[in-house]
DNA sequence: TACAAAGTATATAGATTTAGTAGACTTTTA
DNA sequence: TAAAAGTCTACTAAATCTATATACTTTGTA
């Protein structure tokens, strides 16, 4: 499962992505739009900002805004950002690699394969999906909610 | 990730796969065999006995066996059993199902959307692959690691 | 029949992680 | 100069996970 951080993130993304251009956003907005603790997004905006796909302008007037275009940040970037790893198993993970204790011989564990193999496919999924095609998603599945 | 106690349970069953049809193994020799904690592994084979994947016999000469042929256990029931969701996300569960509270409207949730996809790519994988199929891997790796 | 082997059952402890809160500080604009 | 808004660090509460402890039951065999 994904933790709540990152999928706040992901949220927040999200809601810049639609205002992509304009004037920036504050996090207390974002915060009551989508229903997120305001300084628990406060500190996740941070490690975006950090990460440079936020810029941040203080004082009245200020907020947060994308650096850059929406179609350019893909998810897999905000789960590996927010500490969130891709993969089930430590062994399998490029990011988040950790040798499993139990096991004796990496190489030529079959439990490896077969999540390396689930890996491979989440991975191609959501490196391939960016906060654009979230956004657009978003207005297909309006779209067929109308009757 | 995937929890301790689901990656036991799916060595455990792959240990007992490979004796499939003779006698029970006992818990001490798979603790040992998988670097598992004995006292951990109890509480899981048991919770994979009452599911009516594995049969026990107490006393001398006892211990654990596979139910059904490895063929027909796949890794998907192992990780519902053991608590392990397939989803990343609680509103695209289908055994663990929660509405995101943070989430407004869940029909046209964009974030939801890709993550349904994620599901179902990882769902086909696990539940198209037996424990008979990880021993096979195993096999083929073996193989090609040998010069 | 007694004893040892082996599973059963429940409780609990310790560690880790996650989620969220608090508070004081800095920058910017009107 | 005051209010708006982000920055930074620390802390706490709760949940979950991992593992251990203890006492008990069943079964085979010497």
């Amino acid at each position: 499962m994904l933790s709540k951080k990152t999928r706040y993130a992901i949220k927040a993304l999200v809601v810049l992505g639609k205002i992509f251009g304009e004037a920036p956003m504050q996090i207390s907005k974002i915060a009551s739009e989508e229903h997120i603790p305001k300084k628990f997004l406060e500190q996740i905006l941070l490690d975006l900002r950090n990460a440079g796909l936020l810029y941040s302008k203080k004082g009245a007037g200020g907020g947060y805004g994308l650096v850059k275009d929406p179609a350019e940040i893909f998810v897999v970037q905000v789960l590996r950002l927010t500490g969130g790893p891709v993969a089930l198993l430590p062994c399998v993970s490029l990011n988040f690699y950790q040798k499993c204790d139990e096991c004796s011989n990496e190489a030529t564990c079959g439990v490896r394969d077969v999540f390396l193999e689930v890996r491979n496919a989440t991975l191609k999924i959501l490196s391939e999906t960016s906060i654009a095609d979230v956004i657009r998603r978003e207005g297909l599945l309006i779209q067929n909610t109308e009757v």
